[in-house]
DNA sequence: CATAGGTGCTAATACGTATTAGCTCGACGA
DNA sequence: TCGTCGAGCTAATACGTATTAGCACCTATG
């Protein structure tokens, strides 16, 4: 690192081509409006040196006397590390860049957001969201508080999953959480189940309202229709909870719970689903071994990122509101966990 | 989207403070020089309606004003989709973000480089380089004009992976290949092996050159040191050859092509490593499912990408030169596919 | 020949910040 | 009384681009 030689900007094209520093501009934008005139060998002239120079415009300088940039801000609400949510969030990512790279639009991970109370904040002293045009949000839970702020100052941005309002309807991209455990819930009493037990992970998120709503509505002919909250290390007694009330069939919010509930009642003696069905919602939050292909339904993450993507620029250059808010169908899983319930236990 | 509020800037805080906006910069950039003395009282009521506010500096006027921006651009050669290079990098991108966050820098993913000839190309009519302070190339080939160009104009730069000189040395974090090779030649020996085969990809690139002189430095006391290039598909052909001349041991660069080779040597009866040994050279650069537990080097990614981020910073701020090449050392996996030659074969 | 209208371009300014030269004011010394 | 000096601040400018009002010139028209 010598003297940083000074790059060449429109006004050296200018001085090279014998014309000023807004035509060259206006060359390189393309302008072509009625009011906006200039000669063809004059544009040929600065499209040429630009080319032998290798010119290409500062992006800075262009954001800052312009409006956009073609860069869309990612915020990861977790941190990132060391936790396994990372596997959760790839997919994601994954749509993001794909349909970012489609529409010509650079990434910004905004991982230099600081971290209080455990998570990230969006808005802080030095925070850098104007240097994106918006700004994608990911994350289980999102304060609400900063989503108010972000309506506020007219920030675009688009939130993957589900957000209730927020100072204004929140754009988002979600999963149909709804109606997805409606249908499991409809297949679980179309088998004969009577008694079902909803198992949360007890996080005040939209998305485990969305399931528990989902769930409510479906299972309003059943004869028994509990909700508990537990976790995955509380397993076994609540496996016992659940044989207690008569339960045949849990539907279980959190991946690594349903897990846990299939080991633990296998200690017990019992069968999956023989004796007790159990029905996933939703992929795995933190990687979890095991061989047993649960019932229950995929989330089309990498869809919801390419969609987010689309949202998100509809929200910057203002078009239709009507279109930003989005949920998608969410693709059930067969798997072997669901089965008929025991008519002798049903008899009870 | 209606009419977008003017945000709040310097000069508004500074009427609120009643003070000059240069005053606000100077208080925000919490300047203490000896010729730049700002009154504590000042200095409070300036931070207080910041405060109030919630003001945060313009990024991108910052940036054109001074010299830094915290933003850390990722080049990566290869086109990311649809191609399964992606598991291949995601390591390295890890590594970076952890250096990132830690450091507080903002990653900037140049996704919207466009791909010409199959590959990326950093420099483009409307490259968008100067948004970040400097930038990490990940790539197997890095094509030696784009560094040429990178080393003219003095933009600070890393590559993940050795490279060539070009135009001036090329700052990098890369894997000391020779010495895993090497290691890996020399066990072979020691196991009795004397014809040994190195099997390439083919490809001109730095990674595949550091492999083979490895492997030549190694090998010298070796009766036979052949080299061939092959790809997973000739695999059945390749069997073939290697048998001829009489080889017991197999260095393949590719994982994929180690994995075909294998099941070829199976399918003709052969056992592996009874009858021939197969050492593979890295991890799988595309995902390929195998149950073979193979003899070879694990390329320390993670790690390579955090020391990308350390060794960038210190490109950016010019501290010493002598640091910016690094070789980090595989770690050799012992693995069940590297055996004791038959001696019957050997004495051929 | 004066006027109108169109063409091709430029000067000036805005964007929001960082930096620096230099201004004002008071105290202090001679 | 005047000069000096330091403290505390501001005016001015630069960064590189996009935009717009308007200037100079030409042609056609009456």
């Amino acid at each position: 690192m010598t003297a940083p030689p000074r790059r060449v900007t429109q006004r050296d094209i200018a001085r090279m081509a014998g014309v000023s520093q807004a035509t060259v501009s206006l060359v390189l934008n393309n302008r072509t409006d009625a009011d906006v005139r200039i000669a063809p060998e004059t544009r040929d002239r600065v499209l040429r040196v630009i080319t032998e120079t290798g010119y290409a415009a500062d992006p800075v300088a262009r954001r800052l006397a312009s409006r956009f940039n073609r860069i869309i801000g990612v915020f990861t609400y977790e941190p990132a590390f060391p936790s396994g949510s990372r596997d959760f969030f790839h997919p994601f990512l994954l749509g993001i860049e794909e349909y970012a790279e489609r529409v010509g639009c650079d990434l910004l991970l905004l991982t230099s957001a600081p971290v209080v109370d455990g998570r990230r904040r969006i808005f802080h002293h030095d925070n850098r969201l104007r240097l994106a045009d918006g700004c994608i949000l990911l994350g289980r839970e999102i304060d609400g508080a900063e989503l108010h702020r972000l309506n506020r100052d007219g920030y675009p941005y688009v939130a993957v999953g589900r957000r209730d309002d927020a100072g204004g309807p929140v754009p988002y991209v979600g999963a149909d959480y709804a109606s997805a455990v409606a249908q499991l819930v409809e297949a679980a009493l179309r088998r004969g189940h009577r008694r079902l037990t909803y198992v949360s992970m007890g996080a005040p998120a939209e998305s485990s309202e969305d399931r528990l709503r989902g769930f409510r509505a479906a299972a309003t002919t059943a004869e028994s229709a509990g909700q508990m909250s537990a976790s995955a290390g509380e397993a076994d007694a609540t496996v016992d909870t659940l044989l207690a009330d008569g339960t045949t069939v849990v539907f279980v919010e959190d991946f690594a719970t349903a897990v846990a509930l299939e080991s633990a009642a296998r200690r017990r003696g019992l069968s999956v689903p023989g004796d007790l069905s159990i029905v996933t919602l939703g992929d795995p939050t933190s990687p979890v071994p095991t061989d047993i292909a649960f019932t229950g339904f995929r989330i089309p993450r990498e869809e919801m990122g390419r969609q987010s993507v689309e949202v998100l620029t509809g929200v910057i250059d203002g078009s239709a509101a009507g279109l930003h808010q989005r949920l998608l169908a969410c693709e059930l899983v067969e798997g072997r966990t669901l089965g008929t319930p025991d008519p002798a236990v049903d008899q009870r």
